[in-house]
DNA sequence: TATGAATGAGCCTTCATTCAT
DNA sequence: CATGAATGAAGGCTCATTCAT
């Protein structure tokens, strides 16, 4: 990419990569399509290619970008010493709605890496995809699992914890607009749930 | 379509439908192209148009197709009377399984219809979905929740039920061939857990 | 390449392939314009690309298919036991001009070969090159010099003829529309002239 | 072209002069890119546009230019009195290797002129070619032939020594790098034999 | 019925040209 | 004067769809 990208008014980048994002999200990789970020952006299509060498260098750029971001809020202002495992959740999910006041795309984008199956698009994002999960990882390390009851195996219930709130995530991106109350209505009360259950009575 | 596509030596129309549906459940409708079904199939192009008009036609066609074959098969095998929910769940899983003796892509399929979003291919199958839901919802009827304890809401459980799964059998795709016995170990696991948190203990 | 493309009338195949022809030979590869040859072969865009995968693969098959053509015709109606100098030369030029019957490009598109500056062109594309001028430089094999002069230094005359064959060729080329008649012409005046001059008188 | 390009420090003015010459040279007017050109004299693209309307107004400029330096360079240090067709033909050569001292390109760009083949550019630069020509030829006029035997045809003569130098000009412009030592013994070789040749032995 | 040749709209990308700074 | 951001038309290529055989 032209590094000279971050010279442009924050406001433009801005439109340009929440253009991209979203349409990536919406469409994967190879779905994408530039005349959809052109539209979505209000920037001409040429300018695309000025600061990105190919689409491939795009999506690389609004990965790593996302995932810097999210990163970046992560160690702001996710306590790091949060045992609990649910709090943990909660946190991170909230974190993710802070970033989306800037870059509402950021979630749905990050959520939409786990079914990418184009392999150039693999190829060239692995790595950052790693690294955002190794980040996620260390914010569950301290995470104190003993007030699990017995009969709960760990890995089988933070599957069902992720697989969920990915389910719910996507529901209500595919409403008309993101309801950010509705979301986190919807999580709270899942984790309420959970919590319960995962517990001896 | 073009009804007479079921004078074709049956083995012709399932290789079709097989090859639609692959192509359809791992691409989603706009992505899906016309020729890897070509090969798929090892049917002409030609063909494929000769009976569906045009590739909605075909995904409304296989969209059809998969969800009448599913509902029948639940009429058939799955018994009606089963008024625990999570025999409900598996029983009803273990139908989608004999359906892939014949059609192996119908799971992932039907689960491909909740993430689709494309316009057009909605408007053509969004009936059919609803009534695809309907059955299910049926099955799930005359289930006993009484055995649910007290702090468990039903709506948010089964959401829970219903993601997990559908993230199980997308993992167990996702590999190079699915593996029947790991999905149902994974399933099994899965809902032996649930019902245990499900529970007073 | 798709080897179906010799299937088609013969007629079609050869509009397609003068079309390519004069537009590579006109303009080199890299300028060479898909729609020129749509236009000129009076056949669409996506056919080009049906029967060779891409415009590099074009120029392969276009190269190999001059090349080959003209190496037979030479096989075929240039006497091999001509030993005069002159008379091998004018007789592989007039083999040129039969092949222009079939293919009015051959002769411009290989004179073109040899300013083709394209990386990517003259590593597909080499091969074929060094194969011709191996076959040509066969031809001169057993030429009998001895009638030259002792003044004569054969590179440098045989680089004289060359170079100036080519301009000739390119000249005649860049008329209206080639003339036959006066290409030959102008060869056998400089060829008679070159004779002339290159022998003790 | 916007006069006050003349104001500019001569160096770039020269930067610029030499960088599109040097593109248009090896790649003719249509495949010359304006970004190499930026690349090569090192000067930002709007400025080309600042001086010159667009790309065919600076390729006028640069023919113009080129063919005025040449036909300076020839006034001022071609002796006219030169009867020897060779000296006269050196004589010119000489010329243009001095003028490759300021302008590298000058004598490979002049050449390329020929097999221009773009109909705008030729339009555009007809005028200045031919010009170019009649001062050529102007050199030649009081040149002696009477040295030549019989047999041999002036224009036919005078064609084979003009397309060969060009020959071996564009072959040695081809290499690495210009090696003008190079370039003045197969020249000097050249007319030898063509001087030999030509004369009555 | 069945094929696959043929088409053209649309996609990613390049490039001459314009324009705000 | 000078820059390079910005544009959009055009180029190579893909893909759903049509049609002659």
């Amino acid at each position: 990419m032209n590094e000279k990208f971050f010279d442009l008014k924050k406001e433009k980048q801005d439109r340009m990569i929440n253009g991209a994002m979203k349409v990536f999200a919406l469409n994967g990789f190879a779905r994408a399509s530039t005349d959809e970020m052109v539209k979505e952006a209000g920037v001409s299509k040429g300018l695309w290619f000025h600061y990105f060498d190919n689409k491939i260098g795009l999506y690389t750029f609004v990965t790593d970008y996302a995932i810097k971001y999210i990163c970046m809020e992560l160690a702001a202002s996710f306590s790091a010493d949060t045992t609990d495992y649910f709090d943990t959740v909660y946190g991170i999910e909230m974190v993710k709605m802070s970033v989306r006041k800037s870059y509402p795309y950021v979630p749905l984008f990050l959520s939409s890496l786990d079914q990418e199956n184009n392999e150039e698009a693999l190829a060239a994002v692995g790595e950052y995809i790693r690294y955002y999960h190794d980040k996620v990882a260390a914010a569950y390390e301290q995470v104190d699992k003993s007030a699990f009851a017995s009969f709960v195996d760990e890995e089988i219930f933070e599957q069902t914890v992720r697989f969920t709130m990915k389910g719910i995530l996507e529901e209500e991106y595919a409403k008309e607009s993101f309801d950010e109350a509705s979301y986190m209505e919807r999580l709270k009360a899942f984790l309420r749930q959970m919590r319960k259950m995962s517990q001896n009575n």
